[in-house]
DNA sequence: CTTGAAAAACGTGATGT
DNA sequence: ACATCACGTTTTTCAAG
């Protein structure tokens, strides 16, 4: 038994790679539009993006929502050196908290780096104060967000 | 002249944040399934997400892909303490480099965080390099991601 | 992968409450 | 703001090439 996943390098020809960028940058295109734009057929298209899910290449569709719209004015990284033994539970914490839209465990003199949403900054107070019980905080204030949400193209 | 933008408030009700979530979930849902999900009719639903977007409260749909299948197998943070005068020069370098995933404006000691991805440690030093042209670096490798692209509720 | 075809599901616009 | 209906389109699944 070669592979155990079916390898999604043939799926990265030239028509792959339009249509892995024409679905980032609109997910909702139909399969009829997607194949337009490629200059295949409809079904071609559907079984072609239907591998690219089953292979794990494209992991979902999701809408992307405006944050201060939903009150979330503000977005701040947060790095935390953990006190010992207590990353399971920083890790618990942040997935219970809407307010942490990511977490990563880091290599460094921190070992975690949150990035944090906030409505304002009596909110990002309260998180720093209950982040602190799970080690010593650093954080960092976003100004203005230059760049986010790239088409990726493939490296390898 | 009361408001400029219609103002989302009145879509975020139940079933405009019942809409929202699905759309967040899986964001190629048909308008058919989406109104079965919520108990409204199709044309319903599709004018409620035709004016989520128009007001900005739904910015776009991206499939969202396996940066390791394409070979961007690593992750870091990079902070940059700009030299005086190159911030824009900084911008424009982010901006055009595909490896560069996120570029935010901080308060703080340094003045940029990018979050980047990289094939390998060879590579992100090669990246290294090229930005030290524009300040002061310093990384953070992400060892793992525990968190990322959490459905968004709203806060206000 | 294409073509063709057929059935089910879907999107859209008009109309009415 | 929503329901209903009607029409055209899309999706899906087959077949055969």
């Amino acid at each position: 038994m070669p592979d155990r996943t079916p390898s999604p390098l043939d799926l990265l020809d030239d028509i792959g790679l339009h249509l892995l960028r024409e679905l980032q940058r609109d997910a909702r295109l139909s399969f009829a539009d997607l194949a337009r734009q490629v200059g295949l057929t409809a079904p071609a298209v559907a079984e072609r993006v239907r591998r690219m899910e089953a292979t794990g290449l494209i992991q979902g569709y999701r809408a992307e929502v405006n944050r201060a719209a939903l009150g979330l004015r503000m977005t701040a990284f947060v790095r935390v050196r953990t006190h010992p033994g207590r990353d399971a539970e920083l890790e618990r914490f942040a997935a219970e908290q809407r307010e942490v839209l990511e977490c990563h465990e880091v290599a460094g003199e921190e070992s975690y780096l949150l990035k944090v949403g906030a409505t304002d900054v009596h909110h990002l107070n309260r998180l720093l104060v209950l982040l602190s019980a799970f080690g010593a905080t650093h954080s960092t204030m976003v100004l203005t967000t230059k760049l986010t949400g790239r088409v990726l193209e493939p490296f390898a």
